[in-house]
Formats: C-alpha cells, sequence, structure tokens
DNA sequence: TAGCGTTATTGACAGATGCTCAACAACGCA
DNA sequence: TGCGTTGTTGAGCATCTGTCAATAACGCTA
C-alpha cells in the first residue's frame, strides 16, 4: 500500500513484533513518503528505520540493499499510480480517447507531487527503475490504440504513440491552470492524439480532425 | 570542455601542477566519462580523483560538495550537447522546421549514449540540474516557434510544443533503425509539429499539413 | 503448561565515502 | 633572493551502507 496524500506524516504506533507483511507495507509507505522530500541519495536509511522505530538492522532484513529498498518502494508507487484506465467499450472511440486524457489529467491534478516524483525517478535511480517506468509506458501504447480503435499499427505509429505519451505526460506537469483553462488542454490533447495517430497511419484522416475542432 | 565519445577513456598523464582552468576541465571530462558508465549516487569521488592522479582533497578544493561536481559536469555537457540550434532565415518554414528535426536525430545518433546520460539527469540528481534541463527546454520552445513563422502565439502553444519538443526527445531516443527508416522518422516527425502547431493556433491550417504528406 | 523451532528484532562492528583542516610546495613577481 | 599567492596533500572526523552473531517474542505440539 502505497501513502496517499492523506496518510502522509501518519505517525506509526511505538511497533512491537508485526508480520513480515505488515512491516514490509510500513517501510515502503515511509520510505514512499520520505522520497516525496527528497530524492533517493539524500535519503538515509537511518531515518527511515527511525520512523518506523525499528533499528536499521532490520530494514536490510527485509530489503538486502538500499537500492532493492528503493526499487520496491517505486515499485509500489507504479503499482498505485499508473494502475491501467479503463475505458468503456461502448463510446466512440473520440469519446474514449477524451476519457483516456480526463483520467490522466485528473490523475495529475490530484497527485502532481507524487506523479513528479515518480517520472523523475526514472532517471536518477536504479536501472532496473528505469525498466519499469519503461515498461509501464510501452504498455501503455496499445491501450491507447485500442481506445483509438486502431490496435493493428505499424512500428511508426507504435514509436510516436509512446513518445506522444510522454509529450503529454511532460504537458500536464507543466500545465498551469492559471495560463490555460483545463478544458482548453483537454480538447487539445485529444485532437492531438487524434491527429498523430493520423499522420501515422492516415494523413487523409487529418482533414477529420480538423472537422472535430471547429 | 567536455569529453567527446573519442576522447572517453583517455589516460591523463601524470599530473604535476596544473591551472585552476585546466584541472577544473580534465576533473569535470573524468566526471562525464565516468557519468556514462553508473549513475551519479553510484559514483565515488575517489575514482574521479584516482583517475586524474590528484587526491580527493583537490577535488574537494574546486568542487565544495560533490552536489556542485556533479551539477559543474552537467552543465558543462548541456553546453555542449543542447548548443541551440541555427537555422537559416532563407528557407521555408516547412523547409525550416526539417532542419531542426534533422539537426536533432543526427545529434542522437552521434551522442545517443551521451544524451541519455543528460536527460536522465535531469531525474535523479540535483534541484539545479532538474532547473538547468527545464528552462534549456524552455529556451527551444521560441527557437521552433520561430523558424516555424509563428513567433507570437499563446501560453497553449507555448505549452504543448515544449512537451511536443519533450515527447520528440523520448522518441528520437527509443527510434530503432532497424524497426522505422529514418527518412520515414523524419518525415513524420517534420508533420507532427506542424500539426501540433495548427491545433494550437489555427485548425483549419491542419488541411495544408495533411497535403504536405500526400 | 512446558518445551521447542521459527523468525522478527537488535547492538556492535567493519568498510567506504563525503568533507574539513592545517600544513607543504611550486610558481610568479619585486 | 625573498615573499606572497595558490595548487596540492595527508591525516582525521562524521555519516552511511552493509554484516554477523545473538536475543526475544511468537506459534505449535506434547
Amino acid at each position: 500500500m502505497v501513502a496517499t496524500p492523506e496518510s502522509v506524516g501518519a505517525v506509526t504506533a511505538p511497533t512491537s513484533r508485526m508480520s513480515a507483511d505488515a512491516r514490509r507495507a510500513q517501510l515502503i509507505d515511509i520510505g514512499w513518503d520520505l522520497l516525496q522530500e527528497r530524492p533517493i541519495h539524500e535519503l538515509a536509511l537511518d531515518e527511515v528505520a527511525a520512523r518506523a522505530g525499528i533499528s536499521r538492522t532490520l530494514l536490510f532484513h527485509y530489503f538486502p540493499t538500499k537500492a532493492d529498498f528503493y526499487v520496491a518502494v517505486v515499485t509500489a508507487a507504479s503499482d498505485h499510480l499508473l494502475r491501467p484506465p479503463r475505458v468503456p467499450d461502448d463510446a466512440a472511440p473520440l469519446e474514449r480517447i477524451r476519457r483516456l486524457v480526463e483520467g490522466f489529467v485528473r490523475l495529475v491534478e490530484r497527485n502532481r507531487a507524487s506523479y513528479t516524483t515518480l517520472v523523475r525517478a526514472a532517471g536518477g535511480g536504479d536501472q532496473r527503475v528505469v525498466d519499469l517506468i519503461a515498461s509501464t509506458r510501452d504498455a501503455l501504447v496499445p491501450r491507447w490504440l485500442d481506445a483509438a480503435g486502431d490496435p493493428d499499427v505499424g512500428p511508426l505509429a507504435h514509436l510516436v504513440v509512446r513518445g506522444w505519451l510522454v509529450g503529454m505526460e511532460e504537458t500536464v506537469l507543466t500545465w498551469d491552470p492559471q495560463q490555460v483553462p483545463r478544458e482548453a488542454l483537454v480538447d487539445h490533447l485529444v485532437a492531438s492524439f487524434l491527429a498523430e495517430l493520423a499522420l501515422a497511419t492516415d494523413p487523409e484522416r487529418l482533414v477529420e480532425v480538423a472537422d472535430t475542432r471547429r
């Protein structure tokens, strides 16, 4: 279980003997909280242990190395934040894409700090974390293609849709609602995705995309 | 001076007394080489000093903390790799954008490992590095807008062009020339940028973009 | 309830690393 | 030749990761 914003700073009760699973979960929870405040190399395991009210040795009992601990924390956060979105089958492609965009914007609105921490972890940390984020992104591509009604596209479309997703991530993360209205952002992202996909598969369809914008 | 792929592993001569500037450059050079192999938190300053043939103390003389050293290394690499591209004024917008895309693809082709190291540094390291990469990207946006002949656009266009640039970065970095021909990639990116910009400013122009693809 | 195996838990220790301090030595200049 | 500037270093301190052997709490069975 990963810390949600509500549980941040929750003081854990003075610890007696805990079950292995509960202890692991507690430590990961604390690790995630602390990782919001500072990057991994500035985080001492002493502090994690202290917050849990246990000795540092016990931490090493559950996670052989600091890197292992780090990977466990980021993996848990990834499971929590990047849960694959559900798209209703009955809606039209345009509507399904809009739902996906809406879902992501909402996710960032609710967990901006956590999400930033997570994607930044993709860079600095362990190779396993880099791979984790990369494979999570890879897994996202077919979902968006399915939603668009274009499941079977060539390698170029796969490649650029993946890039588009990363670009959208950056766009939404740097988005300032004061400068750009929420609806304008969502509208643009939907049209942008359709245009990108059309360009990579069937350029004639671009005209249709233009139509949806008038 | 940042290490180019050619200078990697160059053994520096046994050191006598060096000028401050030369020593700094040498240390940054070595730091960059080592940063290609492993992330910053796995890099011991002992090793940097050993490669330079000096004591660890001297390293601290030039860079007060390890973080300072890291920032200096990444900054130097950024200056070298992200040098602002030159665009000829005489060409048409379409051609100028193509030049920019070509330039970036070529940059990645020549320095894939270095570039990956650099953008990954944006995540793991110091806050100053995060800011550096962010401001470098910000500075890139007006250049692309100028090239497209649309210097004065609204905040939405700024935002999405910035996102598009990050997406393109990801696309080119994960691009596998075996699966997608170089020309197809470049063609797509050019059209994609124009479509993105058109969507954010003047949707009617999308039709023109479609024309350039037939 | 007593005994016993399992395992959660810990204190003490070792090795590595970031960083400080005071002193030395090479160089330029009057 | 002498002197100030500065490039350079070894020794030492504090912190942090990781190890090891021992302890104590718990569940299970007789």
